[in-house]
DNA sequence: TTTATTGCAAAGGATTTGCATGCTC
DNA sequence: GAGCATGCAAATCCTTTGCAATAAA
């Protein structure tokens, strides 16, 4: 079957460019750290450090190491952190299409996601760094709301 | 001297609109709330509780106070939230004339604040909503830079 | 073997809450 | 006077950190 050979070939090759992308930064690919980024894979919804946790196999990483692996990872533009206004932090994979930037429409009833196709801000943001004066500006744009199943 | 007693008068009609605002809900205009209001008034940029709480007139309200004014001012559209990505909430008086609908320009080293004239982003919302069948369709955007004080 | 990483427990910081008292309306 | 708001202290929640033990390269 060609799909899900494809597949398999496709999640192979993920991990071994996570382990790449480790080790140019002088960091181990350890049991943690992948337990964590199939967390991630396996699910589109942006997940708090304790969300993580919960889903990781019987003992397979401290909430501390979560926390520190999850910095890691937004380090290395692994994944993406979003801030939905309760105090806390939630992480997704980054798509490696997007390079990172990429602009999400979030459920704030169940935090299901839906990626935004461009980023039309990006012309705007030029406008704003020549007129200000400031350097190295960058933006945060996320979209929220009540999806179709939580309405 | 025109422009001062313009001020005067604004600032007053300033506070009787607060006052006004908080009566329409139940709520009362207390020596607290006023000085917080006050504080927020008087500086542009976004200011934590615990910064608020310091500029206050002497024990003119505590920091458990200031969390919950900073709320229902909040919740009253009075001021507007910002999360600058470290865990601490910062707070702003919110423009009159935007009715809380602004985008802004934030210096990381300092905090400094600069308002963006327009809102790009309302077109791609409503599309964006249009094609997610997503309901109460609403985003947040801030740019992010370093002013040209601190670079 | 060397060095990064983990686990555990404790600390830190922001924010919230319970409750008796005090203040607006 | 009635009811909301405050002060104070304790409790919560998320996140970070120190350090000895462990695992990756």
């Amino acid at each position: 079957m060609r799909k899900s050979s494809f597949k398999v070939s496709k999640a192979k090759s993920a991990r071994s460019n996570w382990s790449e992308r480790l080790h140019r930064e002088c960091c181990k690919m350890t049991g943690p750290r992948e337990a964590i980024l199939r967390v991630l894979e396996a699910e589109t919804r942006p997940l708090s450090n304790q969300e993580i946790h919960q889903r990781l196999p019987h003992r397979a990483g401290d909430l501390a190491t979560v926390y520190r692996s999850v910095q890691l990872l937004e380090r290395l533009n692994l994944v993406k952190r979003f801030h939905f206004g309760d105090g806390t932090a939630r992480f997704a994979l980054i798509d490696e299409r997007h390079q990172g930037h990429q602009h999400h429409l979030v459920c704030t009833r169940c935090a299901s996601l839906v990626a935004i196709g461009d980023c039309v801000v990006r012309e705007l943001e030029a406008r704003v760094a020549l007129q200000s004066k400031f350097k190295a500006v960058t933006h945060r744009l996320e979209f929220f709301g009540i999806c179709p199943a939580c309405q």
